[in-house]
DNA sequence: GTAATATATCTGCTTAAGCGGATATACAAG
DNA sequence: CTTGTATATCCGCTTAAGCAGATATATTAC
């Protein structure tokens, strides 16, 4: 019963469920979520951990960076949430935007761009650092595809 | 969006959760739902006001008594979070046990006792009260079918 | 009008959420 | 070992929820 509710709270939450809307498209680390988003990286990891704890999120460690991804229903309850959720999101103006930002984020990377430098931050204060690679893309862990 | 989760919100609540349940079995009044649940009443009404701040209960006056029930959804989104919600419902076990004392007491109205007299209180102080017919009872609004 | 009853709302309080910013941890590279 | 990067967690704060108890409102009966 209090299982239920803190489902159903996982889900009250604007910032939550942009995340979560994201996930429904496929695996995200922290740094694609903060950039997408706009939100600073403790935001994002405390919600991430909270959707971890309610059971609707799973992760996966790649060198330094942490994926995310829906967890696998575990029953039949937690499938239908999840499916009440994604159809929630139909129509929504915010979360289409979302979307299209994560496209061209996941796009640069691919292309080899860091679409994560330090946190919020140094990439800014260190503007050349920007175009130039990193170390941390030349050794490849966003990679995507 | 803030709407949705809003929405959600009102199910992130185990005194809500276990309303929703019983309005789920038809209308009840506030104060079907503080005997069922032993509940105060100003928080029933409480939580009343938010969910139909929710959109998801409608009100009806009949006299002196306020009668709660589920509300017609008003598009697929609504619908469907319902029907999840009555999905999550199953095999709860102090659910049945709310619904069993739901039945029971709507026996006890329909034979004429008054589950309701003043609120939590002066039931329980002016003890022979509880057996005695109360006037409200006598003009009858409680009663049911 | 008064009295009684059912419900709604306000008041003051406690606890939980959410936040930014600081710090800690985990891993990779040298 | 040290340095740098990505993420997690802690700290102090602010705001929202939820609560009991008190008070207000609405309706009925007289």
């Amino acid at each position: 019963m209090k299982h239920i509710a803190r489902q159903f709270k996982a889900f009250s939450d604007e910032t939550r469920l942009r995340i979560l809307h994201l996930l429904l498209k496929g695996e995200c680390c922290i740094c694609e979520l903060m950039a997408v988003l706009e939100l600073t990286q403790s935001k994002v990891s405390r919600h991430m951990a909270y959707l971890k704890n309610a059971g609707f999120v799973t992760d996966r460690r790649e060198g330094v960076w942490m994926y995310y991804s829906l967890a696998e229903p575990a029953n039949e309850i937690h499938a239908c949430q999840v499916r009440c959720l994604s159809g929630s999101f139909q129509g929504i103006e915010i979360l289409r935007q979302d979307e299209a930002r994560l496209e061209r984020i996941k796009t640069e990377r691919r292309r080899g761009c860091a679409s994560c430098s330090q946190a919020a931050g140094s990439m800014i204060s260190g503007s050349g650092k920007g175009t130039s690679r990193t170390r941390a893309s030349e050794t490849g862990p966003p990679k995507i595809g």
